[in-house]
DNA sequence: TAAGTGATTAGC
DNA sequence: CTAATCACTTAT
């Protein structure tokens, strides 16, 4: 399987969170264990709205948001609960992916293990020591494998969840049918 | 539906 | 410094 290349994140942030669907996502532990995911699940953030941490320019947390395309950004929210997002466009510009829910491609894994922005943290360990990590580099903890492209009929787009600000946008996308699809 | 939980941010 | 907010989860 190929990695997916900084390329792929330099395109629009809602065509990213699209296209990200189906494809892997890959976390190497400090152990040597790799944990291997499908995204069923996404949402798309951008600096002109108001619910992106991006939105009021660069705090010291969405710093990260402005860098270049490729790059992870963790945010630690509610005092317990980790969220992952892949930043997008180009640099200088913030706006990121918040990856929603993964179905665990590992064989003893529990399907309802990875259905949530936070639980999917958990389940591949994602911290905030990982903040900042450039995805597509050659020793990357984390990566994303390219995978076969979700047929448009079998794509669900709607409105944000969890959020209270800027509501009305339609950038959440899931896989129609996907069992491990978060809340609601 | 409610509440736990602490970093982050804006506002003194 | 203080207080409000928060892209969530779990258990009623």
């Amino acid at each position: 399987m190929k990695k997916l290349s900084r390329k792929f994140f330099e395109q629009k942030t809602v065509v990213v969170a699209k296209q990200l669907l189906g494809k892997i996502i890959c976390r190497k532990l400090s152990d040597g264990t790799v944990l291997k995911g499908k995204i069923v699940e996404t949402e798309a953030y951008t600096q002109e709205e108001e619910s992106c941490h991006a939105y009021k320019g660069k705090t010291k947390r969405a710093e990260v948001l402005f860098r270049q395309a490729g790059t992870l950004y963790v945010y630690f929210i509610y005092g317990m609960y980790y969220c992952s997002n892949i930043v997008t466009e180009h640099e200088g510009y913030g706006s990121a992916v918040l990856l929603r829910a993964i179905e665990p491609l590992n064989i003893s894994a529990d399907v309802k293990k990875a259905s949530g922005p936070a639980k999917l943290c958990k389940y591949l360990s994602v911290t905030k020591e990982l903040n900042g990590i450039d995805i597509t580099d050659k020793n990357s903890v984390i990566w994303i494998e390219d995978a076969e492209n979700i047929a448009e009929e079998e794509i669900v787009q709607t409105v944000r969840i969890g959020i209270t600000k800027a509501k009305e946008l339609p950038w959440r996308f899931y896989i129609r049918n996907g069992k491990c699809v978060s809340k609601k």
